[in-house]
RNA sequence: GCGGACGUGGUGGAAUGGGUAGACACGAGGGACUUAAAAUCCCUUGCCUGAUCAAGGCGUGCGGGUUCGACUCCCGCCGUCCGCACCA
């Protein structure tokens, strides 16, 4: 019996695309372009299942829109900075630079081998001087704009990493990579003013109708707009007001104390003469960020003695403490303190003791506070001007008084915090600057771009490094320094869809090339980048646009399609000892799982794929014992690519099966149609006069896959366009070829529904049907072949099946003509026997007819 | 705590401008071929009653509701997952 030989196979029709350059994307005004990106990856060694995932969806979008007619941009290149180089250049004593090299020399053999339709004349790595050259230009273009500044502030150190991290990049107070719990330390870093488009990166989100909506949530939610009031509140004995940013205007009458974050420079101010404060904001520094620290902590405070004066209420006074539960990088670090109405605030006034009004009532009525605080919105109470006002009403007029009497302005305020982007490595883009002692900070010379990295033997950090630093001031001639940090890794990853759309030796990228090519029409990735990457690549284009980069309105948002793909997952394993075990030598016997050695193995949860558990499949091996195109199919059969997919051995011998079957049938026709002529070109539908039943109803499947597939691909319902192809497969393997060969047409027929099916599985197993292709008898390449076009009239069934319901519930069906009018439709239904039966004796009291569908009788 | 998503056979999943639930697969069971295995092919497979007939009943997390008709819409629960989290 004879196997899909996939090992030549797909060698032989990997180089026939290159040699036909097939792929090959070419600026050409006259054709509607289509860019599908997929998140470029980190050139780690080896690919692994989540790429070959995210590869085969972006390459069905690819293939799919080339058929389609579209001019198709679809490159790869190398996210290819970053720590695991450092580790493992010390590790193996050699330069990072080396080791990323080599592999993404592997990692390139690797993607091709999957055949994957890229322009690899566009690939690139983030960690040449071509490229990263033009992002220290970029920098120092934000340098001039004021978007890139330095600051001395307290930042989020990972002690392991040996780094600093953005706030996106700590997660459950832990660094994103190391895991390690993050800490506090106060250094001087680089920022870049993402804040400054809070604004417009929050509206934008409304225009991405082509993002998940949970992806722009996410981005909302991080961005964190809140509208409110800042207060300024006079303190007694003091020249200066306390700016406190609160939501909640219309509780002011409600406030019994005043609070400030224990960094808050007023604090340090009143420390100096108050030890007690001085050691509880020492206390409170010592402590970290970590969930489980900030859950614990209770609501502490130290009262500094001082009064601050409440705006409204003559002769009232607050007192004002220092609280290790504000946080001074949120609105103004103060507060005022509401204790009916904030639960925070109450737990506080609780403890010391401090006087608790209510001011808001659910309903105008008095209301009394005991362990929880009213936090909703209602109507104003004990607020003198305010009483009788609903809430919102309230907060309004509450804010105009304020206004009205200097104390206070209407504010909005985000959450949103600029971006960090200073790091302490070795493998990342040197930050263009050099520090003189006497000219301060001096961006490098455009002509002396780009500041490469050593070669050589360099340790981890440019800091440490013996010579590099050293320079002499660009200004002053005089010695000086380099900045020793290099950029976040985030900041290559933020414009490379760019560079991709017409690489440029001069600029970053081709204004001309931009305006054609961009946006990326989809981008596939994962949903871990919800607020990391593609944040950053939105602030991105309008910082370039502001420094004066050819980003038009039309581009300002680079993605305008995005798919979040789910992980892959695998069972877990475990021996009798309870180690992991790697799923490779293990196999299903009955409901038990065995070693191939016959060792009882304990089969754990399905999880998503890792080192530490061992449920790892290497990519390489299936390609190595099934080929590219099985574990392409894979990968898109059973789950939508949203979801999470599980891995097994069970399905990669069922699509594997699926293909051998396939192959014979293909096989099978090719051989029993060599005798019969085809007059018509490729994919043209065959005439529909004198077909006999089968031919016609083969021919109308046919044109119903057509249609059906293209609607789930162009919405990325994968596994539902491989079901319907599987359909009209299983109808082609029940039909008899013999038949058809001596019927009037059928020979025709049949030969356009295999055909058919080829055509729509080229995107999906690109190499099987190449060479399908090939065996039926074409010498033209099916990857440059057009997608067929559905036949309208051969969609629309001239019967049609109607359920026969009585009370909604399902009786039996009647097949009838699609244009029976309504009376004839009641008559025939009536007719049916099991209805004559269920019927018998009782009164219809109503018939309920839905044109094609049902027909439902009440009794 | 706040925000969001989701709950369908043994499993992955189909079907939502309300209209034949379980497409397509995986797994499982039975059979054919074979000395045997692999491969391949055929049959069964939501649950229950019934005899593997005829036929009937029950079924989309649970409880209500709207409707001729609800996986789909509304209300209230329960559960799972994700994001954010002392954000004033």
């Amino acid at each position: 019996m004879s196997r899909y030989p996939f090992r030549d196979v797909e060698h032989r029709w990997q180089q026939a695309w290159k040699k036909a350059g097939c792929f090959k994307a070419n600026h050409d005004p006259d054709r509607p372009k289509y860019y599908v990106l997929e998140m470029f990856p980190y050139p780690s060694g080896r690919i692994h299942m989540g790429h070959v995932r995210n590869y085969t969806l972006g390459d069905v979008v690819a293939r799919f829109r080339r058929a389609q007619g579209y001019n198709v941009l679809h490159p790869m290149g190398w996210d290819a900075f970053g720590m695991p180089a450092e580790n493992a250049a010390i590790e193996n004593q050699c330069h990072p630079k080396e080791w990323t090299e080599s592999n993404i020399a592997h990692m390139r053999d690797q993607l091709k081998a999957m055949g994957l339709s890229y322009d690899w004349d566009r690939e690139l790595a983030t960690c040449e001087p071509d490229y990263y050259k033009h992002e220290q230009k970029i920098f120092l273009d934000f340098l001039a704009h004021g978007l890139a500044y330095r600051k001395e502030s307290t930042v989020n150190w990972d002690p392991v990493d040996k780094t600093v991290l953005a706030n996106e990049q700590v997660v459950d107070g832990k660094g994103w990579r190391s895991g390690a719990p993050v800490e506090r330390r106060k250094l001087s870093q680089w920022f870049l003013r993402i804040t400054d488009f809070a604004e417009d990166l929050l509206s934008s989100l409304e225009k991405l109708n082509r993002w998940p909506e949970r992806v722009r949530l996410m981005q909302e939610n991080w961005i964190g707009r809140s509208q409110g009031a800042v207060i300024q509140f006079a303190l007694q004995g003091h020249s200066d007001c306390l700016a406190v940013y609160t939501t909640r205007p219309d509780t002011v009458f409600g406030a019994s104390f005043c609070a400030i974050a224990p960094d808050h420079p007023l604090a340090s101010i009143l420390a100096v003469n108050n030890p007690e404060l001085a050691s509880f904001i020492q206390e409170c520094n010592r402590l970290g960020v970590s969930e489980e620290v900030i859950e614990q902590a209770e609501k502490k405070g130290v009262d500094t003695g001082l009064k601050a004066l409440h705006p409204f209420i003559e002769g009232q006074t607050l007192p004002l403490y220092v609280a290790n539960f504000i946080l001074m990088d949120y609105g103004t670090g103060a507060i005022f303190g509401c204790p009916a109405h904030d639960q925070r605030d109450l737990d506080f006034a609780r403890r010391y003791h401090l006087p608790v009004q209510p001011v808001v009532s659910p309903d105008g009525h008095p209301i009394t506070i005991g362990e929880s605080a009213f936090t909703g919105e209602g109507v104003a109470i004990n607020s003198d001007f305010l009483n009788g006002l609903p809430s919102s009403q309230a907060k309004k007029a509450a804010t105009d008084a304020l206004v009205a009497k200097g104390l206070g302005t209407a504010e909005t305020v985000y959450r949103l915090r600029d971006w960090g982007i200073s790091r302490q490595r070795y493998w990342g883009c040197p930050i263009p600057v050099i520090h003189c002692p006497d000219c301060g900070i001096v961006p490098v010379p455009e002509d002396d771009l780009p500041v490469t990295l050593p070669e050589g033997d360099t340790g981890n950090f440019l800091e440490t490094h013996p010579n590099w630093k050293h320079v002499s001031c660009p200004r002053c001639q005089g010695p000086a320094h380099r900045e020793t940090d290099t950029f976040d890794t985030f900041f290559e990853s933020s414009w490379y869809f760019n560079r991709f759309a017409g690489p440029c030796t001069e600029a970053p990228f081709n204004p001309q090339e931009l305006a054609y090519w961009m946006p990326v029409d989809q981008y596939i990735g994962g949903i871990e980048h919800a607020v990391l990457h593609l944040l950053y690549a939105r602030f991105f284009q309008r910082a370039l646009r502001r420094c004066g980069y050819a980003i038009s309105e039309q581009i300002i948002e680079p993605f305008s399609g995005l798919l979040t793909q789910g992980m892959v997952r695998h069972r877990t394993f475990r021996d009798t000892t309870g180690q992991w075990l790697y799923p490779e030598n293990i196999h299903q016997q009955g409901h038990d799982w065995v070693t191939k050695d016959g060792q009882p193995v304990e089969a754990g949860r399905i999880e998503k794929m890792s080192k530490s558990k061992r449920n790892v499949v290497d990519p390489a091996t299936i390609l190595d014992s099934h080929g590219a195109d099985t574990a392409r199919l894979f990968m898109l059969s059973d789950s939508p690519p949203e979801r999470d997919l599980e891995w097994s051995e069970a399905g990669i011998d069922g699509i594997w099966r699926y293909l051998n079957r396939l192959w014979r049938l293909v096989d099978q026709s090719a051989n029993g149609l060599a005798k019969t002529k085809n007059k018509k070109p490729p994919l043209a539908s065959p005439s529909v006069e004198n077909l006999d039943q089968a031919a016609l109803e083969l021919l109308q499947a046919t044109h119903k896959t057509i249609a059906a597939v293209k609607t789930d691909l162009e919405s990325f319902r994968f596994n539902k366009a491989v079901a319907r192809i599987r359909e009209l497969t299983n109808r082609l393997e029940e039909t008899d070829l013999d038949h058809f060969k001596i019927t009037n047409g059928g020979a025709a027929v049949y030969r356009f529904s295999i055909e058919t099916t080829l055509c729509l599985l080229a995107p999906m197993i690109p190499h099987f049907a190449e060479e399908g292709w090939k065996r039926l008898g074409y010498q033209t390449l099916l990857a440059q072949t057009a997608w067929p076009d559905a036949d309208p009239n051969m969609i629309m069934d001239h019967q049609v099946t109607l359920a026969i319901q009585i009370n909604g519930k399902l009786k039996t069906t009647l097949t009838v003509a699609r244009d029976l009018t309504r009376p004839e439709i009641e008559k025939c239904a009536l007719a049916l026997e099991p209805i004559r039966q269920a019927t018998d004796g009782k009164t219809i009291k109503r018939i309920i007819v839905v044109p094609e569908r049902v027909v439902n009788l009440v009794i």
